[in-house]
DNA sequence: CTGTTAGCGCGTTCAC
DNA sequence: GTGAACGCGCTAACAG
């Protein structure tokens, strides 16, 4: 099915055909300076015929590709599902298409593929250099990072950092032997906002760090699981359990369980993202998050995608701690 | 960056660019006839400019886009995660790119988007003109189904009915106070695989259908627990629950300790599906489903998006109950 | 006001 | 190793 074989059939030209149904340029009848009643005609033709422009090919000349990527690390994170439906709402209405790169490298993806705005939830500051080039290339860009600046492109942060410093206090309030669950990387201090709240609340409590207190996952659920099986499933274990995300308090709660702790009561949880999923599971888990932080991403990367050229921005947002049952 | 501008920067036409960069015909030394000298000059400039081809100029004249496209339902659910785990784990090794259509409407995507293939995970039997529609514009699908017909498109299914027949057969061997968690779809019978055998099986075994024995939830986490609740916060409640999914399942769990039964022994819970989630959970989830599943999807899209032509085909994938904690 | 002609953009590929 | 046509849709310029 090309516009030719459309305009053919209704026996004009693919200009004509193009004008109707793109709808752009010339009278604000939207049918571009054709008559009403051809231009009835070629949409009864397109319709029988089950026409639809070729996006690749209209792309070709508008630059445009109604589409915006989200490239998520971890997709059974509730944070990524608050992404995307955020963005899905928003963005269905204007005919633009999220499509989700899933927990792949972006930077080879964003090469070729192109998309009108790219949402990127994990980027190390290391990467500043490619992110740069791709906005050099014209690509919109928002990034999730807590510690880049706009450098062409994008950056939507959260402020984690005062945020985990609520989280910790919170603890500090009634326990001293509290454990830590987190990454790797934020182990590694490639991402201290997380890491540094704890080491920080501990010295100002005068509480020592322990190592046998610290235990860390990669990007799966088991492996969230398994670590906080490590720190419960021993005599000394901790009364509380500070963890980087909420999918990894959810698993620390599941685990516990398991072992037949009670929550908020033997063992205190909280987490960090204050999702849906935390606040719905049984116990409801204490967080620590931003409010109204997934309709910001969508609204920008739409903006975004409807070609605003404004200067690349920051934005921050404010967190606090929504206490609940796993850390009365 | 074009190719226009690679070839002038190597001093050669674009011709040569193209067969150097796309590795596509003629000789078997991969560089299309051309001198090794001037491609590695080519790889080298191209290389210096960080030039890579458009894809959507390429598709329009090779056809291929290099990318899957999945259509999932809903991504919370662990199944669609597999799915997507073992599409990437196929796919990326040969340059496609998987990329995810979150709980959209595939028609209206699928009019305009070219993959070189497409999953379908939630398609009603009344869409079948629809599919073959597709399927004649030369639309490569695979469309997870328990009732199509292979119409111009694969068909992979994994005969749940069997399989449900075996998680009823399990529950009843203990109780005679079994409730379902089912989605609306399922219980009007659109999708009767899952839904009869909970008929059947109480008919069976000589047990009258209950009417508040029976709960629904739409795709969302929130309503399977909400469901779950209804079914179990009360008096009169059942002594077993068969979910129609591991999901469900799961709500179910948590809803059930939340009230602090046992599982296990208050309550038993079988899900369906058999996902890695459920067997981590604590307590680990009895449930049915296939084996090797994943993979033979992804090995089947992977197959159809290099242009297999074979004739389509109809997979179906026998079913099995692993029995766990959650129903002993 | 209605409609067409023709060229563009980009990578691929046939014929020389 | 190159020239040039090709595929598809968009749109400026032009003609009735």
């Amino acid at each position: 099915m090309t516009i030719k074989q459309v305009a053919e059939q209704a026996g004009v030209s693919t200009a004509s055909v193009s004008y109707v149904l793109s709808g752009r340029s010339g009278s604000p009848d939207g049918n571009g300076g054709v008559a009403k009643a051809t231009a009835e005609r070629i949409r009864e033709v397109a319709g029988r015929l089950g026409y639809s422009p070729d996006r690749a090919a209209r792309k070709i000349r508008t630059g445009r590709t109604e589409t915006i990527l989200l490239s998520l690390t971890m997709l059974s994170d509730p944070w990524a599902l608050g992404v995307i439906e955020a963005v899905q709402r928003r963005a269905m209405p204007l005919g633009i298409t999220p499509m989700i790169l899933a927990d792949a490298d972006w930077a080879s993806v964003l090469r070729g593929h192109d998309a009108d705005a790219v949402f990127i939830d994990a980027a190390s500051p290391g990467k500043q250099p490619e992110l740069e080039a791709f906005a050099g290339q014209g690509k919109r860009l928002v990034v999730f990072q807590e510690e880049l600046p706009a450098a062409g492109f994008d950056v939507i942060r959260s402020l984690a950092g005062p945020g985990c410093v609520l989280a910790m206090q919170h603890l500090l309030g009634k326990h001293r032997e509290i454990a830590i669950l987190t990454t790797e990387r934020s182990r590694n201090n490639s991402d201290p906002a997380r890491f540094q709240p704890y080491v920080d609340g501990l010295a100002a409590a005068g509480i020592p760090l322990r190592n046998n207190f610290i235990a860390t996952f990669d990007r799966s659920p088991a492996s969230a699981y398994a670590a906080a099986m490590r720190l419960l499933d021993r005599a000394d274990r901790p009364s509380a359990i500070y963890a980087t995300t909420d999918f990894a308090a959810m698993s620390a709660v599941n685990a516990a369980q398991r072992l037949g702790l009670r929550i908020g009561t033997d063992l205190d949880v909280v987490g960090v993202g204050n999702t849906e999923e935390g606040e719905r599971m049984a116990p409801s888990l204490t967080s620590v998050g931003p409010e109204g932080f997934f309709d910001a991403v969508a609204e920008l990367l739409v903006r975004r995608a409807q070609g605003d050229d404004s200067p690349a921005r920051v934005i921050d947002f404010p967190w606090k701690i929504f206490v609940r049952e796993s850390a009365p």
